[in-house]
DNA sequence: AGCTAATAATTAGGTCGCTAACTATTTAGA
DNA sequence: TCTAAATAGTTAGCGACCTAATTATTAGCT
């Protein structure tokens, strides 16, 4: 019988620590009624300022239909507000309300919170460490040519 | 303002190494028809012999209705099938069928080929420092006591 | 100018994750 | 023994992720 140990793998430990993150980030959250993804919305924004769809979704890092519904329930909850762009009517900027600011102060709160047990008991070196790690392991899996697999 | 950078956090930086984890395996087997969590099942049945869905959910570290979900498409797709325990009524058995047996080669190439691919470059070393750092982090998280929050 | 290609947002359909609540069964304690 | 608590699986409902395909609109090239 062919053999192999997930619990062993890269991509187990990846998975389940990615996990327990987003959980405690949620757990921290769900009392303010706010998501981890609607979080990082609010965070890019107000980072940013005023953001196309498509911009965001390349912050995010997620591909846009997935933010489609993100911000349909941030918008039903009063969170941002969708407005036509003046120089191109196919885009819409979003626009964090008046009703995010409060709520923004909660999640830096909320995410410095949850880093710094994250990463307690660690030092500055080896989070500079894992980071690097990090990106090492997702620069090899980015570029891979799937033109390459067909040869 | 208040600042949060996402781009800049922890939190950010496991949650896309792990979406470009997962969209590497499951491009690699996506033309068998199987996905990754339906993969992993496969590993822990091939690794552990029949199971029942409570101690496979807890293998897998997700909760005992995402697993309903995963099972009932795989024994849809006759991957997998339920029997009924003789000695407990309320479990079921789950067990991989024989047309299982030839793609669970295949997932076993693709699991070792990613993982291959995410660690290039990457010496045993920095693979156990990157183990021990994730293993910390999710630690760290885990041994949080919501009730002290109420203090 | 006009046709084609690219871009922006959306919809439809599928997988995976959670909690809360329900049914069935087993275990434990008064 | 007989009732209460724990356990196993499920359903319902919601959030988030993807691809493929659709509709508008803009940009580019002849």
């Amino acid at each position: 019988m062919l053999d192999y140990n997930f619990e062993d793998s890269l991509g187990y430990w990846l998975t389940i620590t990615t996990q327990a993150y987003h959980r405690a980030v949620f757990d921290e959250l769900a009392p303010h009624g706010v998501t981890y993804r609607q979080s990082m919305v609010l965070g890019w924004l107000a980072l940013e300022g005023d953001l196309s769809q498509a911009e965001l979704a390349a912050k995010m890092m997620i591909e846009p239909p997935t933010l489609v519904g993100i911000l349909d329930r941030m918008e039903r909850d009063g969170w941002i507000s969708r407005h036509n762009c003046p120089g191109d009517r196919r885009k819409k900027i979003i626009r964090a309300n008046r009703a995010a600011e409060p709520v923004w102060e909660k999640i830096v709160e909320c995410a410095t919170r949850v880093r710094a047990r994250a990463t307690e008991g660690l030092s500055e070196r080896q989070l500079a460490a894992l980071k690097k790690l990090l990106r090492h392991i997702r620069h090899n899996l980015k570029t891979h040519d799937p033109a390459e697999s067909l040869v």
